[in-house]
DNA sequence: GTTTCATGTAACTTCAAATGATACGTGACT
DNA sequence: AGTCACGTATCATTTGAAGTTACATGAAAC
């Protein structure tokens, strides 16, 4: 099964954006993720819903953020993309007859719910200020300077 | 996507297994799981490899489990089916290039490690024992009784 | 006001993987 | 020999993300 990865290409996306002063349009974005606006446009339009971004029309339009950085956690933006499956893994059926089955789903069901639940909690503790911190702990003094333009040239 | 129930449902073949004596056929196994005999050997043919279940063909074949109730833990089912995977969340590329994808996946990849390790814990932490033990908690006495073949009559 | 730019959205295609089903081969018991 | 049951290849179905095309809406530039 493909993985969902709309939680990590909507973080690319702001990250990009946080870096940048002004409107981001979709095209530039696009070609970021090496990926097509519609796709860009299709995973902010939750967080716009939400809040979180903003967007504008026409000439000198495109995308911002909308809300300080160290208020946005990846759980908000999660929820903003309307709280996808998380685990690959299910039981068989819902709400069995069988008692074998009830029995099944229970063990299993707890195991799955702690697992989603510390991984909403993670996702709770971290702000986009902390990764787009994180990048440029990454970033050697040379590319400090890193542009959207050029960050996808290597 | 649909998500993956292959562990779910071995599972309950399994306890069906343990609460009848004897080898058990893919056609009554597939019954009672309301499915088809051919999904239920594929289910069972990495098990069979793990030596954790036999089987036997001709008159008075089928399935068997091979080895102690105790001695088989829900981690040892779930690699034996392959390790499918465990969360339907994922990064967008392994390996980008981009600076800001690393910090993204640095961020997202310790998030779901955690997660799976979380849920491999607990697999290793059940038993079929237990579980077995878990469906006759739940059953009124009156069902002790209850067989393969009323199991999911109702 | 018309042109241009950018978003908003619907509709379609592509793709991957589990699941379901059919068919046929192999081996074992009667 | 015949029947039973597993072993497995092959194909169809299903589901949702991702990619694409097309066109409408609205805002700024001219």
């Amino acid at each position: 099964m493909k993985r969902d990865s709309r939680l990590s290409g909507v973080l690319h996306i702001l990250l990009h954006m946080a870096r940048q002063p002004g409107p981001q349009t979709s095209e530039i974005l696009a070609r970021a993720m090496e990926t097509n606006p519609v796709v860009v446009r299709r995973l902010m339009a939750g967080l716009r819903e939400q809040g979180l971004v903003r967007s504008e029309k026409g000439h000198g339009g495109g995308w911002v953020i909308a809300r300080d950085l160290e208020r946005i956690t990846l759980r908000d933006i999660y929820e903003a993309l309307g709280q996808p499956e998380i685990l690959a893994l299910g039981n068989r059926t819902e709400a069995p007859g069988c008692l074998v089955e009830q029995a099944v789903n229970a063990a299993l069901g707890s195991a799955f719910d702690e697992a989603e639940a510390l991984l909403l909690r993670r996702f709770g503790e971290v702000t986009l200020a902390q990764l787009s911190a994180d990048v440029v702990a990454m970033m050697p003094d040379a590319t400090e300077a890193m542009t959207l333009e050029n960050a996808h040239e290597a």
